[in-house]
DNA sequence: ATGGTCGATGGTCGA
């Protein structure tokens, strides 16, 4: 079973790439961010044309989250549980037995800024959600933006980015409480490597100056994570004509 | 070569 995500930042313009990467990949599901559709905006044709079904948490122009899956899709819930949220940042569904979540984090902006405290709020709320869903299904994976870069080795330069969102001290205990219900960063299961990154800014040139952050993340409960067979950063996502500035991660789990 | 890039939008804002 191979589970991707893939923060496609506007699913109207990347849709091409999208669908001739689920043809390549065979990804059985795939978790996507920032669609920028409205609710019935979703090109769900396209998708299962390709075998896919479909769960879309759309908003509009801003964030929106789905969840493509071609071995059964069921028990959908949108949003976090017990958070009123204004913004299209979470859906879950059932797919072939494993409980899969698809998670666009807020970005938070800088650490003076409202949205920095919103951040915050919702990464406790996500961790309380977890906790529900863990009581339930033992087959737990949440995929998504998180937009936190765990550790200092996941991102290019610490010092040039002192006193940012994505590395701050308070965020990233919020990321260490998920990791405490049992989830693990699937990715470092099987690397140990600094500069292995999934972002790259658009501005600047980031990419060929291997710039970036490790942000799209794979988290895996317990059971999950002990039949979890190997991953990867499909960072050629990030070449070529109109890429999303983010590059799909894959895990691969023993069925 | 006096310059940051995209995508939503149709002013700028968000990332």
């Amino acid at each position: 079973m191979r589970i991707a995500t893939w923060n496609v930042n506007s699913l109207r313009v990347r849709l091409d790439r999208v669908l001739a990467w689920l043809d390549v990949s065979e990804c059985d599901v795939l978790c996507i961010q920032e669609t920028k559709l409205a609710q019935d905006a979703f090109p769900t044709d396209a998708f299962s044309e390709l075998g896919y079904e479909i769960a879309h948490y759309g908003q509009g122009q801003w964030n929106g989250v789905a969840l493509a899956s071609r071995i059964g899709l069921s028990d959908v819930r949108r949003g976090i549980t017990g958070f009123d949220d204004k913004e299209a940042r979470a859906i879950i569904g059932t797919c072939s037995n494993v409980r899969v979540m698809s998670v666009y984090v807020p970005n938070g902006r800088s650490l003076d800024d409202p949205h920095y405290q919103y951040k915050l709020r919702w990464l406790k709320a996500l961790r309380d959600d977890l906790g529900f869903e863990l009581k339930r299904h033992a087959d737990l994976l949440v995929g998504g933006d998180f937009n936190i870069a765990p550790r200092d080795i996941d991102v290019w330069s610490i010092d040039a980015l002192q006193g940012a969102t994505h590395v701050s001290t308070r965020e990233r205990e919020c990321f260490e409480d998920l990791l405490n219900l049992g989830m693990e960063d699937l990715f470092r299961k099987f690397f140990s490597q600094e500069q292995l990154f999934t972002w790259w800014d658009y501005r600047g040139g980031s990419f060929h100056k291997r710039q970036g952050m490790r942000i799209d993340l794979l988290l895996g409960s317990a059971s999950l994570s002990n039949r979890a067979l190997w991953t990867l950063i499909d960072r050629n996502e990030r070449k070529g004509t109109q890429p999303s500035d983010h590059a799909p991660v894959v895990v691969e789990v023993q069925a």
